[in-house]
RNA sequence: GGAGGCGUCGCAUAGUGGCCUAGUGCGCCCGCCUGCUAAGCGGGUUGAGGAUAAAACCUCUCGCGGGUUCAAAUCCCGCCGCCUCCGCCA
């Protein structure tokens, strides 16, 4: 959720990220007079209520002198009693009166809620504008390999981790159906090593490592800001109202709800390592090789809390960090700054890396980071004590991967051997215990 | 799945319909006093919203949401969380 004193100060700022992102800035209009309307049904009810609260303290006075006279059998409590009537009958009309006016504040308070949701983070400047075609291309990094001359036509990743023993889609379907799969051998162990490597790396750099929860109650799934725009996206148990989570961004985003933080000792960074489920309801027939789409499937993501005034150079923090695990794949990827249209309504500003695949000729996400600013932490009541001053302010949240499952098809592809072996990269070599990885039939 | 207990300010506790404007202790912050420290004394110390130039001020907040009542920490209903025991279970 956007921050309401904004929208007040500087409309014209919200309607420019709305028309970025190819939204409706008229919705400024609607949310400043539903603002107008809320304070001051807010006003009546208040003053209404401050006053039936001092008259029904004095009932309560009134019906003690009395009651202190019948016991002592004072001749005045005949005459007590009916002070005490009629002041409890001019409380009675009062309720009346406020639950009406308490009402209509309430309801101006949910509309104004309501359409206030409705409202994406304010982009950052400098974000592309446009849709999903409309990224900026910000940096290549290597050289796609040219398999031309080298002589042979390179495998996708299946074909490689069939060979290898590493991927099997039949059975995976078997049993759980389209998009799932079983990583076995050499594979799981890649997955493991890829992941390690991941956690090892953030751990050196400062994160604290979590294993987190993989459902969420509807109100953290709602807060991270994952039901409004990615409700088809995801997975919901409906027997016991939670959500598989698609991302451990969900639980690392719910650790700190309804808290106060201290980040006076610097950003506080958390690891998390998950299984991840998604729907992928609207990507029919995209994909549907292998296992680079797929309902499940394991990541280790960064997340980090920090003041937001740091969150832009947090966000090229987590982007230096994933640029560094990239590197110990030794893939050729480039790093895109994604346009406002096509960020996810918490993100502000969204990087991806995106390795390359020969057998597709194409770039494909490997990570993403969103600075997603103060959006999600509002929602979520993470708050720190305002270092300038008296009260609370809210904090900024980041996040991004540093490896997944789908990494394995970069590494697969990009270090294949004409003999379907694939070399498997320095670094990742301690991880998995193997230089080569070779063909088992 | 069944039975029971519990949830009050950072922590600990008091409070079972109206002098509760939620008391007390500890912790913490400010000040006084004091060779230093400790003790002592005085004051402050949940969060959210509204109002204001800023305040004073007002409303809400006793796990959460409803309800009863002129009035709810207190009574009723639902939910969430924690604990104990029984049952079941990869």
């Amino acid at each position: 959720m956007i921050d309401i004193k904004l929208l007040r100060d500087d409309p014209d700022r919200v309607r420019a990220s709305q028309l970025a992102r190819g939204e409706d800035p008229g919705i400024v209009d609607a949310i400043l007079a539903a603002d107008e309307r809320r304070r001051s049904s807010l006003g009546e009810f208040e003053s209404l209520r401050a006053e039936q609260k001092a008259v029904s303290k004095d009932v309560g006075a009134a019906m003690g002198a009395f009651q202190r006279a019948k016991k002592a059998g004072a001749p005045d409590a005949e005459h007590l009693e009916a002070v005490a009537h009629a002041a409890r009958t001019k409380a009675a009309h009062l309720s009346d009166q406020v639950k009406a006016l308490e009402a209509n504040a309430d309801e101006a308070g949910a509309e104004l809620e309501r359409l206030l949701r409705k409202v994406g983070n304010v982009i950052i400047e400098g974000v592309p504008t446009g849709g999903e075609d409309d990224y900026v291309v910000l940096e290549t990094i290597g050289t796609p390999r040219d398999f031309a001359a080298e002589g042979f036509e390179p495998l996708d990743h299946l074909a490689l981790g069939e060979r290898l023993g590493a991927i099997d889609m039949e059975r995976g379907a078997k049993v759980g159906g389209a998009r799932f799969y079983y990583l076995t051998g050499v594979g799981a162990l890649l997955e493991l090593a890829v992941l390690n490597m991941a956690m090892a790396q953030a751990t050196a750099a400062g994160f604290t490592p979590m294993i987190t929860p993989t459902m969420a109650r509807p109100e953290i799934m709602l807060g991270a800001g994952f039901i409004d725009a990615h409700a088809d996206e995801v997975y919901r148990l409906e027997a016991d109202d939670l959500y598989l989570t698609g991302t451990s961004e969900v639980a690392l985003a719910g650790y700190h709800a309804d808290e106060i933080i201290d980040l006076s000792a610097g950003p506080k960074r958390y690891a998390g390592w998950s299984a991840c489920y998604r729907r992928e309801a609207g990507s029919h027939g995209k994909d549907t090789r292998g296992i680079i789409r797929v309902h499940q499937f394991h990541k280790v993501e960064m997340f980090s809390y920090c003041r937001p005034a740091e969150a832009e150079a947090e966000h090229e923090r987590l982007l230096a960090w994933e640029r560094e695990m990239l590197a110990k794949i030794e893939v050729p990827y480039r790093i895109i700054d994604t346009a406002a249209g096509d960020l996810g309504s918490p993100a502000a500003r969204k990087f991806d890396c995106e390795a390359w695949v020969p057998t597709q000729g194409k770039y494909r996400e490997l990570t993403s980071t969103s600075n997603c600013t103060t959006y999600q932490a509002r929602r979520l009541g993470t708050r720190e004590r305002d270092p300038n001053g008296s009260g609370t302010r809210t904090v900024a949240t980041l996040n991004g991967t540093l490896g997944t499952t789908r990494w394995l098809v970069a590494i697969l592809e990009n270090h294949q051997q004409p003999d379907g072996s694939v070399v498997v990269p320095q670094a990742l070599r301690p991880f998995l215990g193997l230089d080569v990885l070779e063909p088992i039939a």
